[in-house]
DNA sequence: CGCTCTTTATGATTTAAATCATGGTATTAC
DNA sequence: GTAATACCATGATTTAAATCATAAAGAGCG
């Protein structure tokens, strides 16, 4: 029955996807399902750690809120893929918000029973650890571009990373962008009507697809005018 | 002789605290030292990944350069900790260089050797995880004030980042201030400049003792207005 | 000791991007 | 089917911070 469900998605995720047919039947029984409706939040900025979490189906994003209540979104999660990880093996609150995109399901794991199952993995450890690795390289490498980068180089970079993990074409609003790069919807809006104009993307209301990543890339690479 | 150095500094670093002696003895065997000038560079960004590192003595910066040369500085390192280990892992390029900051030794562990020693040690996987959980939080923290902060701001969170890791005196120039907070030498100093006047910070070249963290918290949560 | 180099300092000017403002056009809601 | 809402679009204005420019003072060096 549902445990087959749970079954599935866990053997599906990269961190898990070794497990032999006891392990997952052993983490299946101790995962809860819990679905999501549109926007609602899957935990907020600040609370406990006590889960963690695997998205089952949909999309859950990871954000924060400046001092002055601007949205930044670190990062969207799909199925197969973990969240809230860092909060649990820290065991302390949750540094983001985590947020569903879309009508999603996820699993979550108590954060005890997590660890414990752990202790006694290190093929899993070692797999959250390149998880984390991979994280990290890209979280650091987007630090520097919002450090030293000018928007239109940014925009350009969130769209790369974005189309290398889910193809050529995003589901993503101008606003949604703006908020993964770091400035404002209409700045967004003026960057992106541009790409438009030189064939790079094509877009309708809410959904943007790469035409010409090449020219994307030397865009995100260089000022025009060198 | 040399090997008991480095089994001390081996000993010093958090991931590998736990070890035994056996173990410690088996890992200082693999490990080689290597002395640094002021300067001098470990590795470079896009390097081939076959060295982990440990800081036995000293201090290394990581930092990345942007598409037209501005230097990014992504984190310090003093000794017992790790670095370019993300890398390791992931078995990609290094994603950015390591530079020592003083005079610097630093231990390194062929990648093979340091895998290979990692696989039947759980407990330092699970050191690893909680390490780079912790980077990987700073890291998202810092993407999201450099995207929504403003320069004041993102300056006081270096400072307060900085003094939660090495105390209250703060041995960094106003250049790299900048080179960490992603803005320019001249608006550090502007800046900084105020914030002495506001009796918040003190300083003599390339040294800021900060005297009221309060306030500096307060400033860098909120814009003065409000 | 004088010379050079680095760090700090400060003013003037420019510029990229934010902000403000307004309008159109799909989509969804009632 | 009309109203309300979300998304895209564009112009005008403002502003924060970069850039350009110059200078002084502390450190290091021959």
């Amino acid at each position: 029955m549902q445990n087959i469900n749970k079954l599935h998605v866990i053997k599906q995720s990269f961190i898990f996807s070794r497990l032999n047919d006891e392990e997952l039947v052993e983490l299946a029984a101790l995962a809860s399902e819990r679905s999501l409706a549109p926007g609602e939040f899957v935990f907020w900025d600040g609370d406990a750690p006590d889960w963690f979490y695997i998205v089952a189906e949909g999309q859950v994003k990871a954000l924060k809120h400046s001092s002055s209540g601007k949205e930044f979104i670190i990062a969207f999660f799909g199925p197969g893929e973990m969240f809230g990880e860092v909060a649990v093996f820290e065991n302390k609150p949750y540094p983001a918000s985590a947020q569903a995109v879309s009508e999603t399901r996820v699993l979550g794991i108590k954060r005890e029973d997590f660890l414990s199952f752990l202790k006694n993995r290190p093929q899993v450890a070692l797999r959250i650890i390149n998880v984390l690795g991979g994280r990290l390289r890209d979280a650091q490498a987007r630090s520097r571009d919002l450090a030293v980068e000018r928007v239109e180089q940014r925009i350009a970079r969130t769209l790369l990373m974005l189309s290398a993990k889910l193809g050529t074409t995003l589901p993503f609003t101008r606003q949604e962008i703006a908020d993964m790069s770091g400035t404002t919807t209409e700045t967004a809006i003026r960057v992106m009507s541009r790409l438009k104009e030189g064939g790079i993307i094509r877009s309708v209301r809410g959904k943007t697809v790469i035409l010409d990543e090449l020219k994307l890339r030397l865009l995100s690479e260089g000022p025009p005018q060198v």
